[in-house]
DNA sequence: GCATCTGAG
């Protein structure tokens, strides 16, 4: 074995304060990686807490005695074995094991972190999962939140450097900090927590850590996934062909969950859940029920049924049914209703009465972020919007779906979290069998990969296409990420960064939006782009209550900038801004405040970036010239997505890609201009093109050369246009060539 | 004349 610079390094002889004397020092004779689970259980029992040299407090050893009872407690010896004999490992672990608390912890008795200037990585997919398992574990390890355990997330770092040595963080973060340090150098350890869920992150993080493997024998790996991709994972990450990695397999600790299946297909899903939800109601033991519906529209029309249903319910035969709350979910509810969710169920009506009853009608949020504590019963009718992409036309749209059955199988569990459970299936046995795919598809295979292309080649990742993924995307998907990255001049010709190119990448956005906020002082327009840019950011700002429609569209209308949505977002958070002192300004104009106070939060990260590549924040004065260099900024990043009237009315036509659109109802253009510029394409009841600005073609011609050369133009209405622009063009520098030339003749 | 599943930087 080739010698390794970490694990060589002799027994640890005196405490790191130097003083000395063994009693001091837990670890007095430790070698890293070489710790036993006896040896790391005996430190963990006694009474001084090795990482601060503190006594352990009484709180401690109250939590101590909760984790004893965990599953993966029961296996620390063999996790110590496993762990120490290997580069990498993948570790099984059900719902209720310890595994994300556990872990980590005994990564660190046995590596050492602290003593060697490294620290411990643990990935998580989900923000609030990182914040609060990082709570949960300092807590267990006696240390306060931010000192020896600590996290890092977008906008937040709670850690100290020097100090934190266990880190929990989201698999964005982790990417990130790749990008600045290939090697992950200040990591002994990296542990990636729910890779089931193949997040692109994650699945990016897994080729990098892969081949990272090769380069730095000290580093090790944890990859932790659900049962079902285990296999896949351990064949993986094999160091040598037809040798899987080795698994560690922890059993969860769930109660049962008995799955019922309709004995037909279900022609109308919505309806067939309301009618077994109230089925449940009327027939089922006390509990609360879940219901999987796809989206907020469905969900808030679902709630109203079952809410009319069960009061009829209980007029008809008010002695044999209880009361029923009916809660929606989904993420764009406002914080405060979402916590309806955790609300006890109601009591019953008379005190022998019925038991009342809660329902949650929730979108996939319940299946993996959201944890609701009582349920006993789930409703899964088997579908979920999801993301996919078309890499022809470009564009990402969302789609309900059936989904797979590791997904039926993550539903049905939430009926198991705090006793017995059942789950009702609206689908047939044989469909379930048959019909789903097994997994998920993995993000990767369904996003637009330009973002992630640009911060591969930044990782210096050489050839794309051969990159050791997980699941490779389609090559065409990669082409087109390349195509776009090229023409906004962020590679080379020969797929090779640009020193734009590595500004660009180190903006969290998409590239399109980076090359126009970078370039954006040329037309002394930052500062107004950069707040576009953040409003672009963050979620939809518009609220549109359903019993308020034509008073938020009133209110909307007074803040719309005829020239452009772009303009208009722009206009609505320079309202907001001026508008801080008053607490009701957003609701009262039927804005969202929590996605303002987000694009602050944005807009000043971004902000900082721009800073640190010395990118100057300027503006114009006069507003009608400051509208006209916004435009063109816009432009410069988005000159791929333009679109062209064709005929009458609303009907346009995407520029190369030759798709037939219409202007989103939400646009706020009050004409139908010649050339729109667009953030986004939308598949909805028709296409339809989002956040809209009319353009002038000259600029496109102007500002994107490249992509306008109308030599390799497909044939059309599109390209007679420009180039009747190109001739007037022509002959008006004709004109004044002819006219300087006068001049020079008079001179 | 319409609707945004979820998560990340």
């Amino acid at each position: 074995m080739a010698s390794n610079p970490y694990t060589d390094l002799p027994p640890l002889a005196s405490s790191s304060n130097g003083s000395g004397a063994s009693s001091k020092e837990p670890f007095f004779g430790c070698i890293p990686r070489k710790v036993s689970a006896e040896k790391a259980r005996a430190i963990m029992d006694a009474d001084l807490n090795p990482f601060t040299k503190q006594p352990f407090t009484p709180q401690y050893k109250k939590i101590l005695q909760v984790r004893r009872k965990l599953p993966v407690y029961a296996q620390m010896t063999e996790f110590f074995r496993v762990f120490n004999e290997n580069q990498i490992i993948v570790m099984v672990g059900e719902t209720g094991s310890g595994k994300t608390t556990q872990i980590p912890q005994f990564v660190c008795y046995s590596d050492l972190p602290h003593l060697r200037g490294k620290m411990v990585a643990c990935t998580q997919p989900r923000r609030v999962a990182a914040m609060s398992v990082a709570k949960r574990v300092a807590d267990e390890m006696d240390v306060p939140l931010g000192k020896q355990v600590g996290y890092s997330i977008r906008f937040e770092d709670m850690t100290e450097s020097g100090t934190t040595f266990l880190k929990y963080m989201t698999d964005g973060m982790l990417l990130r900090e790749a990008m600045n340090d290939p090697d992950l150098s200040r990591y002994s350890t990296v542990i990636l927590d729910e890779a089931h869920e193949r997040t692109l992150a994650t699945d990016i993080l897994m080729g990098l850590l892969k081949a990272l493997a090769k380069r730095r024998p000290d580093l090790k790996i944890i990859v932790m996934s659900a049962t079902l991709d285990a296999l896949k994972f351990q064949k993986y990450f094999g160091l040598k062909k037809d040798v899987p990695a080795p698994l560690f397999k922890v059993p969860g600790r769930t109660h049962p969950v008995e799955v019922f299946y309709t004995q037909e297909p279900e022609p109308d899903y919505v309806e067939a859940a309301i009618r077994t939800v109230l089925m449940i109601h009327r027939a089922e033991d006390p509990g609360d029920i879940l219901l999987f519906l796809t989206g907020e529209e469905e969900i808030e029309d679902a709630c109203r049924k079952i809410k009319q249903e069960a009061e009829d319910l209980m007029s008809q035969d008010p002695d044999s049914v209880g009361p029923l709350v009916c809660t929606p979910l989904y993420s764009s509810l406002p914080p405060m209703q979402q916590q309806r969710i955790f609300d006890p169920p109601p009591p019953p009506r008379t005190p022998d009465g019925p038991p009342g009853r809660k329902v949650v009608v929730s979108t996939n949020i319940a299946e993996t972020s959201l944890t609701i504590d009582g349920i006993v019963y789930v409703v899964d009718p088997g579908f979920s919007k999801q993301k996919v992409y078309n890499p022809r036309i470009r564009v990402e749209s969302l789609l309900v779906s059936p989904i797979s059955k590791a997904s039926a199988q993550q539903r049905a569990g939430r009926a198991g979290r705090t006793r017995p459970g059942k789950c009702f299936r609206l689908y047939t046995e044989k469909d379930f069998m048959k019909e789903l795919e097994e997994q998920t598809y993995p993000e990767i295979l369904r996003s637009n990969l330009a973002n992630t292309v640009l911060e591969l080649v930044k990782l210096g990742v050489k050839d794309l296409v051969k990159f050791d993924y997980v699941d490779a995307p389609a090559p065409e998907t990669l082409m087109r990420a390349l195509e776009l990255l090229n023409y906004l001049k962020a590679l080379d010709d020969d797929g090779g960064l640009t020193d734009l190119g590595g500004i660009m990448a180190e903006f969290p956005l998409d590239p399109q939006m980076a090359k126009m906020l970078i370039v954006s002082p040329e037309f002394n327009c930052s500062n107004e782009i950069l707040t576009i840019v953040a409003m672009l950011s963050v979620p939809n700002v518009w609220l549109r209550p359903a019993n308020m429609r034509k008073e938020s569209d009133a209110a909307k209308q007074l803040m719309t900038v005829p020239d452009g949505d772009h303009l208009t977002l722009l206009n609505v958070y320079n309202n907001y801004m001026n508008n801080k002192g008053d607490r009701n300004w957003a609701w009262n104009n039927f804005l969202s405040a929590r996605a303002l106070l987000q694009a602050e939060n944005v807009r000043a990260q971004l902000q900082r970036s721009m800073e640190r590549f010395d990118i100057d924040i300027v503006t114009t004065q006069n507003e009608n010239k400051l509208y006209l260099n916004v435009r063109q900024a816009l432009v410069c990043g988005y000159f791929m997505q333009v679109a062209h009237k064709e005929g009458e009315k609303n009907a346009y036509l995407t520029v190369k890609d030759n798709q037939v659109v219409g202007l989103h109802p939400s646009c706020g253009l009050d004409t139908h201009p010649d050339w729109v510029i667009f953030n986004e394409f939308v598949l909805t009841t028709r296409p339809y093109i989002r956040t809209v600005t009319t353009v002038k073609p000259e600029w496109l011609l102007e500002y994107a050369s490249n992509y306008f050369d109308l030599s390799a133009f497909p044939n059309g209405e599109t390209k007679r246009a420009l180039q009747a622009v190109l001739k007037k063009q022509t002959n008006t520098s004709v004109e004044t060539d002819s006219r300087k030339a006068k001049k020079a003749r008079r001179a």
